[in-house]
DNA sequence: GTGTTATAGTTTAAACATAAAGGAATTATA
DNA sequence: TATAATTCCTTTATGTTTAAACTATAACAC
């Protein structure tokens, strides 16, 4: 958990550039808290986000990684982790027999009510370090870009090396 | 690429919350566009990372690992692989031993200076959706976050769930 | 010097991610 | 109904990450 301070982050110093260094190591630093808060609940990240995205019913495999901007090939896996372990339960979809839902167990239910507030208090905690308007500020910036990002800026590929 | 607009990110809506699952989420995407662009380079992320912390007169390994917020494991197979494209050498240190070198090449020298005007140009493009002025409070932000990161709230443990 | 401790890097096994390919079921089209 | 295209999921191979154990070197204590 060593950490950088002492030097500037990218050499080509603009505001952008700045701002993306930054975002990616706060979501380093972020991932290494949860990753060691869940460690003692023996959940991995993607594990335990799984959980919070299955319902009692069941939600297509397609979905969760739809949510979680990934291929459902990663998912199998996991998945199969979280039934092995007893929280999770695969189930056809008698609509559409391609689909494969994700049931939460029981002890998946109870996992995920002992676990959940705790990170969300957590998260909250680590960001004590802005005020409650510059998180709102933060959330509507961060919103703006993430929004921005969504067409992936087909046009121009010619200026600028 | 699929993408999630049409329902709120977190259940449990605190400004904090959906700050920071906008901010994975950015941060999934930024890493989709990277490794898309990369991928016509030959190179994964990780790798252009190391690229980029190598020079020629050389680096330990675990600065460029300090840097990275990762373990000095993780490296080794990494620069294996660099090391078979040509990119970087690896050089003992004549001082201490212990410690390897990662020395850029002239070929990786090369390799970067096509790559990463180029990458650079893409992550400010990446970011038009903010004003210039947006960019700059979006950084002041993170930086004060990423400073609030660094001692990590050894404290209260005690309150709320 | 000897023993302890710390540091630099590698190795290993398990988990995850990516990309490509494949099987099975569904939908579209003729 | 037959064919083609699409969708959902899995499988495979390669690459990355984590955590733990290990080797080798260095620094420090006595």
């Amino acid at each position: 958990m060593s950490v950088i301070t002492d030097r500037p982050i990218s050499d080509q110093a603009s505001p952008e550039l700045e701002a993306y260094a930054l975002l990616r190591q706060i979501n380093s630093m972020m991932e290494m808290y949860n990753r060691y808060d869940l460690r003692s609940e023996d959940l991995t990240i993607p594990q335990f986000m799984i959980l919070n995205y299955a319902t009692a019913e069941g939600v297509p495999l397609s979905e969760i990684s739809m949510r979680m901007l990934c291929d459902n090939s990663n998912l199998t896996g996991i998945v199969d982790r979280l039934i092995s372990k007893g929280f999770v339960e695969r189930r056809p979809d008698p609509q559409d027999r391609r689909v494969s839902l994700i049931c939460l167990t029981g002890a998946g239910a109870d996992k995920l009510r002992r676990i959940k507030p705790r990170h969300h208090a957590h998260v909250r905690r680590r960001m004590r370090s802005l005020s409650q308007d510059q998180v709102s500020e933060l959330r509507n910036l961060l919103q703006q870009l993430f929004q921005g990002l969504q067409i992936p800026a087909v046009d121009d590929e010619s200026r600028e090396a």
